[in-house]
DNA sequence: ATGGCTAAGCGTCTTAGA
């Protein structure tokens, strides 16, 4: 089974890439984040003739998570159990689970943080507090479980092209990489990629100043398994191609491949 | 050339992204 997470920025941006990716690609499961896009403007039609079936969560202009799956899509929860809403009470679009086929998956988006002083980076990281505490029980049980997203952090120095360009800034922070050690702790662990091209698997590059072709890259777009998962999987990259040319999204997709029985009908 | 941002909304700028 081929599993994949993509930031898409703005499904409908994206739509002629995003059909032909996953026909190109062969991917069975597709987390998808940043829908920029009303629910009723989410493509099922199109995807259901490609064989997919689809789970979102959508507002409108911002956020919004998708989980595409050709292997089934059952036990379907919108949004996060127990999470904090911004910039008051009502929860935004950013997380969406279902078992697809023999794997329980999550696709999250979460929140950005903007500046560290921001009251967004305090909404985020009690968003990721939430997202450990709703994830922990199934991390822990004997089926295949993994959060596939834009986690919109930087789990080492590595894991950014400078990091000198980065002091003060979001992404980088003590707290939020302690937040990520904390969904760890609940037996989820970093499905690490490989590139495939230069020697560390970024997956986002920004649109300005030749963030790309200089590969002044982020890995930000994570994979966080928990054993049974980790132990079905056979290979891991990212489509770094899909980067290229015009009309491309600012995120590559990750991929992973899973030596698991897929359901038959 | 992989190439000096992109996308959406009520929009001819503003907000957000990271």
């Amino acid at each position: 089974m081929r599993i994949a997470t993509w930031n898409v920025n703005s499904v409908t941006a994206r739509l002629p890439r995003l059909l032909s990716w996953l026909e190109s690609s062969g991917t069975d499961v597709l987390c998808l984040q940043e829908l920029k896009c009303a629910p009723e403007a989410f493509p099922t039609e199109p995807l259901r003739e490609l064989g997919y079936e689809s789970a979102v969560v959508a507002t409108g202009r911002w956020n919004g998570v998708a989980l595409v799956s050709r292997v089934g899509l059952e036990d379907v929860v919108l949004g996060l159990p127990g999470g904090p809403g911004y910039p008051q009470d009502e929860q935004e679009p950013r997380a969406v689970s279902a078992t697809c086929g023999p794997a329980r998956v999550w696709s999250v988006y979460v929140p950005n943080g903007r500046e560290v002083d921001h009251a967004h980076y305090a909404y985020k990281l009690r968003w990721l507090t939430a997202l450990r505490d709703a994830v922990t029980e199934d991390a822990q049980g004997l089926l295949p479980f993994a959060v596939l997203g834009d986690f919109n952090i930087a789990p080492a120095d590595a894991d950014v092209w400078d990091r000198s360009v980065f002091d003060g800034m979001t992404h980088v922070t003590e707290a939020e990489r302690a937040a990520l050690a904390a969904l760890r702790e609940t037996g989820l662990e970093d499905v690490v990629p490989r590139p495939l091209k230069y020697d560390h698997p970024f997956t986002y590059w920004d649109y300005r100043e030749l963030g790309f072709p200089k590969n002044r890259g982020m890995r930000i777009d994570l994979v966080y398994a928990n054993a049974p998962f980790q132990k079905a999987v056979k290979d891991a990259y990212v489509d770094r191609e899909e980067r290229r040319g015009k009309g491309a999204s600012d995120h590559a997709p990750v991929v992973v491949d899973l030596d698991l029985d897929l359901p038959h009908e």
